[in-house]
DNA sequence: GCCGTTTTCGGCCCGACTGTTTTCAGTCG
């Protein structure tokens, strides 16, 4: 929560808004009215500018955004909350909400579990289908019981959504039961979010031969069917959808989503007369189904350019490709170096040399070495005489080296917000990125000002994973990335997308705000090892998701140009 | 609650699977 003399971000606006909802949704309310809250949970919370400072007009002209939400949305920003929230969650119970985090259960079953039996937590939930008193109720039985408990165990199993890692891995563990070439994955592991909720397949081999093999490897078979299964791998959930070669495209790009996204295009196809499914597009009058093999075919069906799968958000890529202006991507392709690795001057693993010759093996022109800096007992960092050593070890290697070592430095912005090495040593480096590695926890307006005094550096080039998050295990750092994108426009200076798997850092939502106002991105996977060079993918997907074309980003700079950048 | 080149009222994406029912409600994606 905030305090009421700050201003709520639009993170905490939505996450308002989302309880509304679920409470609602609890009530039995309209379903219409519980979707109206939760889409404007999901609008607010990708919305690129803070909503705090507009009138209640402004609000109501942001599509999903009516004069009610928006008057509520001035409550927030006024009073932390908004009366009908407070009235509606005086009579239910916050731990309530959590019971809808259970596999199976929806607000139906809240509902009547808690009216009925008086269940108001898991542990209440637990105890009544331990002691079989579930089952007394009307459209309630032994089955259900049995699934309670085991989505309790799941949920308390569980760690929430999974690294691009740790879905590879899940994955990795399924392929087998499909032949190459038959198959695709789907989902947000396809749209390339940095976390993924689950692993979802189309496959175009029939569910017969699919479902024994699936059987065989999975850890447990929650549903079985003809056109789905869900099975458990690793704790994770992964669903397969049957389809028919001829309609794999309708297959392919529902069960790739998402839903939202999902949902406009249903509508697009409404409105020409249409309805869109996962089996094709019929005519609603003529009820002729058209199938498509591809998911070209569909998108030129609608007279619409194609939406690559990262953005596929309802993000505005919609109205985008029915105007035919979407934006030209960064690629892969494009990228020419890599912006942020470390060496075994700091806690890197290869050498210079080896670093050289990594480079020359991936077709880079150049690599910046960003070593740590010697404050706060980072493993091995570097100080100003340590520097000096290594800047005659990379001109060596870049005597014979086709890919360019740049000599770099990850410098610690320190508590004060002073640089961990000395002015003049910072300007004899060719790219300097600062980064925040202690006290995390500080208030917001210092930890802004405590970045925004790197930024404004003349000597720092890049800030490095600017909000600090580590997937999983640790929260963004309390910033205000507004006043951050737009001191570095000022100033010239480019937000990091630190490409670990792990951090992902910017990530999407900050990326489009950062392009939007013209600041460049800086994509750095933070190799310490020679396998993590690969995470350049991640870093590069993340700013397509973040709707960044080519000259948004800086490795696609040729080295003259990046060291021009830079100087 | 939101929205409107048919509409200011009456719609709101669409289908699969389970468990509990005897034709469907609830949940999920």
């Amino acid at each position: 929560m905030f305090s009421a003399a700050m201003e709520p971000t639009n993170h905490q606006i939505a996450e308002q808004l989302n309880l509304m909802s679920e409470l609602l949704e609890i009530r039995g309310e309209n379903v219409f009215k519980v979707r109206a809250f939760s889409r404007a949970a999901d609008i607010i919370s990708r919305y690129g500018s803070p909503l705090a400072p507009l009138d209640e007009k402004s609000l109501a002209s942001i599509p999903g955004i009516g004069k009610n939400i928006a008057g509520k949305i001035r409550e927030i920003v006024d009073t932390g909350t908004f009366r009908e929230l407070e009235e509606i969650k005086s009579g239910i119970p916050d731990s309530l909400i959590e019971l809808l985090r259970l596999e199976g259960i929806g607000p139906k079953t809240v509902a009547t579990l808690w009216t009925r039996l008086s269940v108001e937590s898991i542990d209440d939930l637990e105890r009544e289908a331990r002691s079989h008193r579930i089952r007394a109720l009307r459209g309630f039985g032994e089955k259900k019981e049995e699934s309670f408990l085991k989505a309790i165990a799941v949920y308390r199993e569980q760690s929430g959504r999974m690294t691009r890692l740790e879905a590879d891995a899940v994955a990795d563990r399924v392929r087998p039961a499909f032949t190459p070439g038959t198959y695709e994955i789907a989902g947000s592991y396809r749209r390339g979010r940095s976390t993924i909720g689950d692993i979802d397949v189309v496959t175009t081999e029939p569910a017969h031969v699919i479902n024994p093999r699936l059987r065989s490897l999975a850890d447990e078979v929650i549903d079985e069917g003809d056109k789905r299964t869900s099975v458990r791998v690793l704790g994770k959930r992964v669903d397969v959808r049957f389809s028919r070669p001829q309609q794999f495209g309708s297959m392919l790009l529902y069960l790739t989503g998402s839903k939202a996204f999902n949902i406009r295009l249903r509508e697009i196809a409404i409105s020409k007369g249409f309805k869109l499914n996962e089996y094709g597009i019929e005519d609603r009058t003529a009820g002729v189904r058209r199938e498509f093999s591809s998911e070209a075919e569909i998108f030129a069906f609608l007279s619409m350019d194609p939406v690559v799968p990262e953005l596929r958000e309802d993000w505005g890529e919609v109205e985008r490709a029915l105007t035919r202006s979407l934006p030209e991507l960064v690629r892969q392709d494009a990228i020419r170096g890599d912006l942020h690795v470390h060496s075994s001057w700091s806690d890197g693993r290869l050498t210079i040399e080896q670093l050289a010759r990594k480079g020359e093996e991936l077709g880079y022109e150049y690599i910046v070495c960003s070593d740590h800096s010697a404050t706060l007992g980072i493993a091995h960092g570097l100080d100003a005489e340590a520097v000096g050593r290594q800047s005659h070890e990379i001109e060596l290697a870049n005597r014979s080296s086709s890919c360019r070592i740049i000599h770099g430095i990850e410098v610690d912005i320190l508590a004060d917000g002073t640089l961990g090495l000395p002015s003049r040593t910072l300007g004899d480096l060719e790219i300097v990125i600062a980064s925040v590695h202690s006290g995390f926890s500080q208030e917001r307006d210092i930890m802004t000002r405590r970045v925004l005094s790197a930024v404004e550096n003349d000597h720092v080039d890049i800030i490095g994973h600017p909000t600090g998050r580590i997937l999983g295990r640790r929260q963004p750092y309390a910033i205000d990335m507004d006043r951050v994108i737009d001191r570095a426009r000022e100033t010239g200076t480019a937000l990091e997308c630190n490409a670990s798997p792990y951090r992902l850092d910017i990530d999407d939502v900050e990326i489009r705000k950062a392009v939007g106002r013209g600041v460049r991105i800086a994509i750095g996977t933070d190799a310490h090892d020679p396998s993590e060079f690969e995470y350049m993918r991640y870093g590069v997907t993340t700013c397509r998701r973040g709707w960044a074309s080519g000259s948004d980003v800086l490795n696609t700079l040729g080295v003259r140009d990046l060291l021009e950048w830079g100087s």
